[in-house]
DNA sequence: GTCTATACGTAGATAGAC
DNA sequence: GTCTATCTACGTATAGAC
């Protein structure tokens, strides 16, 4: 292998590592709370090298953050100009999340945490972008389910935050300390909210 | 009045205001991210004082968290214990948490935050203990309500889940930066999680 | 690419004068 | 009770050697 190929596949790693490590340790403890150093030892590299790597600690939460929203983003998208009928896709939206909140739980955890605590300007912009597409998306899903008469006959908007807002608080409840063991609500309870 | 008397008056306007300051600054920003001296400027007083009144900040922080917990967690404790039908009650304490959202939408969204970010661990236990007893009140509450038929028949731990993550997540959307303006739910929208 | 050493700033907390 | 000055610790980020 070339050395400039080797190079950069060493650059890939390290990085793949640091964002790995510097995301479980921004879900339990925060922006401010995780360390350079922190990460560096998770990661197991010295912590110059971090910025070796990366400019600076703010650089790394939005890629993290920016990483954490692609997905949940891509899947109301998904939902939104799929085929099949508007319940269905609704339904099968609710499965999706429902999935990556147990399964991926830092992810929706990073997100609500970036969403109530202030942070980089950047990062409060990444969220409130976040937050118009997802709720964009969820309206006009409703409204085409609507017409078609699966879905309530309430306010769009309403039905939009109401279901949105139960995703986010059943990941923050997952993430409570020391919680009870509660299993995962199933879709047809979280989809109470928007049948007709 | 006595000179005592006066001081004490004085201990309580001080302790008050920096209370009222801290608890805008967490909510702003984060408890680590909120400096001391933000604190004490905000309150109008020098930093060395404000150790005069608390012997740390997490002191602070954990005075204000147990502040903001109290009338919530007695909102359902009285919800479970009132007089009224179930249903009511249930009705009656979606009003009221509603309105805290609304009215003093602070309080809720600190409690998010202590629940997903990591805290001092006398507050993580706070946190855990809060989420136990409105828990607990909701579970015995929607057992009432299904025993007198007015209450939806799924497993009421999961409808009690259900319906705290949306309040909390109401807060948290409510929460976020540079959020269009949305009108909060109407409190039979959130009902329809619940009723038979 | 990697590490160690360090500069620089700042935050929490204390001491002592008024 | 109140302030200013200060101590101490630590975190980010950089510099320079290997």
């Amino acid at each position: 292998m070339a050395r400039a190929e080797k190079n950069e596949q060493i650059r890939e790693e390290r990085q793949a590592a640091i964002l790995k490590e510097a995301r479980r340790l921004f879900v339990q403890r925060g922006l401010s709370a995780t360390k350079i150093s922190d990460i560096a030892a998770a990661a197991g590299l010295s912590h110059g090298l971090v910025y070796h790597y990366f400019p600076t600690k703010d650089a790394i939460y939005e890629a993290i953050v920016a990483r954490a929203i692609e997905p949940v983003l891509e899947a109301t998208a998904a939902a939104r100009t799929g085929s099949g009928s508007a319940t269905d896709r609704l339904r099968a939206l609710t499965v999706e999340l429902l999935r990556t909140v147990e399964q991926e739980p830092d992810t929706m955890v990073l997100i609500v945490q970036a969403t109530c605590t202030s942070t980089p300007s950047h990062v409060d912009a990444l969220i409130a972008d976040f937050g118009e597409k997802i709720f964009g998306n969820l309206v006009a899903l409703l409204v085409e389910g609507q017409r078609a008469g699966e879905v309530a006959d309430a306010d769009p908007e309403e039905i939009a935050f109401l279901y949105f807002a139960a995703v986010q608080g059943i990941a923050l409840t997952l993430a409570m300390p020391r919680r009870r063991q509660l299993g995962l609500p199933k879709p047809e309870s979280l989809l109470r909210f928007i049948t007709a």
